[in-house]
DNA sequence: CACGCCCGTGACCGTTCGGTGACATTCGGG
DNA sequence: CCCGAATGTCACCGAACGGTCACGGGCGTG
């Protein structure tokens, strides 16, 4: 293994999403790995070893649970985390018997995902440090204040705010990225997915929802700043 | 959080199989204790208790099934799961009627075992927790009282109120999550288990339920709070 | 066997959210 | 200074979701 940097295998037909999912993982300090089918990645298994293993359920070829029996037959515990076109409920019971871990159903949340595959490798203990992308329970900017985990805050004025699903996504995606920019067709593959667009307006209007909760004066921003034909910024301190 | 590891007790006399499953569940991070006759067992689980029994059938002397029934005798209600040798239907009839909650057929793949075990231990992890730590067997909030270990409460009026299991335990997921959202998937696989799967209406009446008998204006609510698209928030006061 | 209690489901309806288009406004380049 | 493009802002609509109720099946009990 290089070091103590968690491996990942990715098997996954579809090249589009493989790719993204790949970009994504490598991005959050994973080392990363991808198959095309089942049969491919029980080759590479032979010779490495991995910290995770992402598995789609539909495979040309060997499906998804079968690749996984055949794994655990082999003795390999590896944890996998499987990926399904449906939420069928009887595809998570035949995931977790054939000897999966999780199970997420496509279309995902980037972020959910990330999620998953932190706590995985996170329960099984190789990782300890890295991801400086650690998710922040409560933000607190200008005198407002967002706890994530309920979706919920308080503004300047001491005014509660609830916060919808999307409106806290973005907001969370924008804070991450705390001072640099971020393009809205980033926020819409971040917070929507891979398999929905909606057009950049709608983008836009979460934009003027977040300033309406959280600006003094949602004309002249000071948190959620435009960045003229690029996308937006945000900032902790109003002027830096 | 040390007191809520799961404890496994494993009452098997081969000792090359006890040692191998013991080894497998301290992996999975359960506390262990063995076994080696039903004698043994009992006078262990007289002075302790645990989340799971593991109980082999054929035992030197009392066999597992008779050591069952005196621990249900007892009142003692510890989830079984019985390993026999053979798949005989008669002996899964006479592992039921003996008051066990599951069975697995000697030889049996190390990853079913675990997922059983997992199951059980996750459908009774509220009920662990509940009988071992006394600061979670009485919820108060908002003029409410309940007694988790006697499904029984008192709401704002005074009025008595007995609540169902599934009452309860949904309420104690969700007051565990104080403040945090809860998710129908989360509350669903916590209460009901992995391999059952009543629609989420069914736990959206369930919070009906609640607030009826808990809500000083149900239509209103202040502890049991939704979260448009995710889930539900238990807050033990209306506004903190 | 009948009764009652739980619990799960389907249906109906009101509500909310998310996404879009229209129009006003601002920005930047020529 | 003018014009086109990008953005701010608003109002609206369809779809999805949740609240609520009533019904029915299953299980244990008397």
């Amino acid at each position: 293994m290089s070091g103590s940097v968690p491996q990942v295998l990715v098997v996954e037909d579809d090249p589009h999403l493989s790719a993204g999912v790949l970009e994504n993982l490598r991005a959050e300090g994973y080392a990363v790995q991808g198959a095309g089918d089942a049969e491919q990645a029980l080759v590479w298994l032979g010779s490495h070893s991995c910290g995770l293993i992402v598995l789609d359920v539909m495979l040309p070829g060997m499906d998804g649970f079968a690749m996984c029996r055949e794994l655990r037959a082999q003795g390999n515990n590896t944890p996998v985390l499987f990926l399904t076109a449906r939420g069928d409920p009887a595809d998570r019971v035949r995931g977790l018997e054939s000897g999966g871990d999780d199970y997420l159903a496509k279309p995902f949340h980037l972020q959910e995902f990330l999620l998953r595959v932190r706590a995985i490798l996170r329960r099984w203990d190789w990782y300890n440090s890295v991801s400086a992308t650690q998710a922040t329970a409560v933000l607190t900017f200008g005198g407002n204040e967002v706890d994530f985990r309920a979706f919920r805050g308080r503004n300047f004025n001491g005014e509660s705010q609830e916060l919808t699903e999307k409106e806290a996504m973005i907001l969370k995606v924008l804070a991450e990225h705390g001072g640099e920019i971020v393009s809205r067709e980033d926020l819409l593959e971040k917070v929507w997915g891979y398999d929905v667009f909606p057009s950049t307006r709608t983008v836009d209007n979460f934009i003027l929802r977040l300033r309406k909760r959280f600006e003094r004066d949602p004309a002249q921003p000071r948190h959620f700043l435009t960045v003229w034909g690029v996308g937006y910024r945000f900032l902790k301190d109003g002027e830096p």
